[in-house]
RNA sequence: UGGGGCAUGGUGCAAUGGCAGCACACCGGCCUUUGGAGCCGUGGAUCUUGGUUCGAAUCCAGGUGCCCCAGCCA
């Protein structure tokens, strides 16, 4: 990266700053996903940079699950986390967990609680939310805060011990009930929770820290020196600094920034999980969805998803409540200007017509040379077989041409990719007045797709051989949504469901591709990006459409229309 | 309503007191054996009012709008 591109932001100078100033002399970062859902495009900004940051200082990653809530994690999304972030390229130099540090945390709280800096509170859940107040009004004292210190210990030892029963009891910071930010009222620290047992250290706990008490001293512990979330963490700065102040340990420096999120889907867990449950979708990993599971079996380069996510930047911007919100065509731009680069060209047809060129000899099969990258000119050519029968596009005949249109049409003459130049002489029509056959003549000395006497054609089109092709299916996918904020409201994202986000399509592909492999990506001519999918058997592969390419004609068309 | 945060073309991000720029989208053109790719070009923005200043997107004051916080979630 030159100095030229290198991206700029309020983080990285902070970062350069402290580092300039001496507040810290190394860098060190956390990722810290909950394990408790798979990982979805907007939290590849904050592993991004978490990443970045520490790599562009010669510093270090930690991936830490925060795990402090043995009801909804599980290991599953453990692994399912390490895979995805692993597939982005992120690099860490070791995973940790916040149960790792749950006995050294709770040290740390007794040391608290006999500082009488925390005290047990036996107010029941409803009392503890009655005197916390409101916006306005400031709250009330526990009458279990002056309790004192031999029997705070005593009660601490003995929630830990399970001895009473879950929301009975919390351990709580003592700093003001008249705090203006509602965090400072006396934040809970630890709750008992007895079951489920937790993923990783079992029956051992029946208390678990909350996250204000885990995450910023696991921070310390780890020497985090940026400890970088979203806004929405924003008030809980204060106390963030609070308890490292009062326990005299390293301070790491907490920065916040705006979440990411897409336009034409939706990213809460919850509303996932019902798209998912109610069968709206074919799974976590049905490549409408917008989890990194989704993006890979469609086929998204994960350098196109890194290159998108650092493209749109860092603010602090916060005009929605979901942060930033990108639109899903910059998305695809940059996934399509991945893919020019990178893959190889295919004929494939889609919606197949019968082309038969009646000038052409019935027996004979000619191997065209066709080009798999005009990008890349060392991706080099291959042998594409030709015949009489061919399939070619519906979209690319029409008995009466629309204005503008140059494609196929009675009378009209088009290249046909590699091959030659075809006259199109008249239809076969089906007694439902279908048309089943276009029937065209082609120029022998036009064999390659360039005329001796130097004519041109104003159009190309695609084929396949007809006894040569190979049987594929197509699944074309569209934005899940039709509304670009389909959050809004609780059922709104269901009602503004696309009937349209798949459509399952049967054709040809040319005989190469009988050997394609799941995960293998490929730009269909003329049409897409499409990618292997698992589904593909031998006897018939299937393609998931990645991203169309731009389709200059179909605004042509739709511009004839109005 | 108390606290915190944010306002720059349609969207996202720059400009750190000195000509408001970039990307995507949109529109027009050139080129083309992908109506792809590439290339060229047009239009369009500083929330508002006042102040400081030779000069303000930037600094100050007021206003307006939007986002977050009242879990024993993270």
């Amino acid at each position: 990266m030159t100095d030229e591109t290198k991206p700029t932001d309020f983080i990285r100078e902070a970062v350069a700053e402290d580092l300039k100033t001496g507040r810290f002399n190394y860098v060190r970062t956390r990722l810290p996903p909950e394990p408790n859902g798979y990982l979805h495009i907007g939290h590849v900004k904050a592993f991004m940079i978490d990443y970045l940051i520490a790599k562009e200082n010669k510093g270090e990653l930690i991936l830490r699950f925060d795990d402090t809530n043995p009801t909804k994690e599980e290991t599953e999304y453990v692994d399912a986390i390490i895979e995805d972030a692993r597939w982005l390229g992120i690099e860490w130099v070791k995973i940790t967990y916040a149960s790792d540090y749950f006995d050294e945390l709770y040290e740390w709280a007794k040391k608290l609680v006999l500082m009488g800096k925390a005290y047990v509170d036996d107010q029941s859940p409803e009392e503890v939310s009655a005197n916390r107040g409101t916006f306005t009004e400031p709250g009330k004292n526990s009458p279990y805060r002056d309790r004192d210190v031999e029997e705070n210990m005593d009660l601490l030892e003995r929630m830990k011990n399970g001895e009473f029963p879950d929301g009975s009891r919390v351990l709580r910071a003592k700093i003001d009930m008249a705090h203006p930010n509602l965090n400072m009222r006396d934040p809970v620290m630890y709750r008992i929770i007895h079951e489920p047992p937790h993923h990783r250290t079992g029956s051992k706990w029946k208390i678990y820290p909350m996250y204000d008490w885990a995450h910023g001293q696991n921070d310390s512990m780890e020497g985090i020196t940026h400890s970088l979330c979203s806004l929405e963490y924003r008030d809980h700065r204060p106390l963030y600094e609070w308890f490292p102040e009062q326990l005299g340990v390293f301070q790491p420096r907490q920065i916040e920034f705006a979440r990411l999120n897409l336009n034409y889907t939706v990213m809460s867990k919850r509303k996932l999980r019902r798209l998912v449950e109610e069968g709206r979708v074919g799974g976590w990993d049905d490549p409408r969805m917008p989890t990194l599971r989704a993006m890979r079996r469609r086929g998204y380069p994960p350098e196109a998803i890194v290159e998108f996510v650092m493209r749109m930047g860092i603010s602090t911007t916060a005009t929605s409540n979901a942060g930033v919100i990108a639109d899903i065509a910059f998305l695809e731009a940059v996934v399509r200007e991945q893919l020019n680069k990178q893959s190889l060209r295919r004929m494939a047809v889609l919606k197949p017509l019968k082309l038969v060129i009646d000038n052409y000899p019935d027996e004979l099969v000619e191997e065209m040379d066709a080009i798999n990258n005009p990008e890349d000119p060392d991706a080099g050519t291959r042998k594409v077989p030709f015949s009489k029968v061919l399939y070619i596009e519906q979209d690319d005949f029409r008995e009466t041409p629309p204005p503008k249109y140059y494609r196929l049409f009675p009378g009209n003459e088009v290249r046909l990719r590699y091959a030659y130049l075809v006259k199109c002489t008249h239809v076969v029509k089906n007694d439902n007045d279908e048309i089943v056959e276009v029937h065209a003549t082609y120029d022998p000395a036009t064999r390659g797709g360039d005329a001796p006497d130097g004519r041109k054609v104003k159009s190309t089109i695609h084929w396949v051989s007809a006894s040569h092709a190979k049987e594929a299916e197509f699944r074309l996918y569209d934005r899940l949504f039709t509304r670009e904020d389909p959050e809004e409201g609780e059922e709104g994202f269901i009602n503004c469901l696309n009937p349209n986000s798949l459509n399952i399509l049967n054709g040809y592909v040319e005989p190469l591709l009988a050997q394609t492999k799941p995960g293998d990506r490929f730009q269909f001519e003329r049409q897409g990006y499409f990618c292997t999918d698992q589904d593909s058997t031998d006897k018939k592969p299937v393609f998931n459409l990645t991203v169309q390419l731009k389709d200059t004609w179909s605004k042509i068309e739709k511009k004839n229309k109005q």
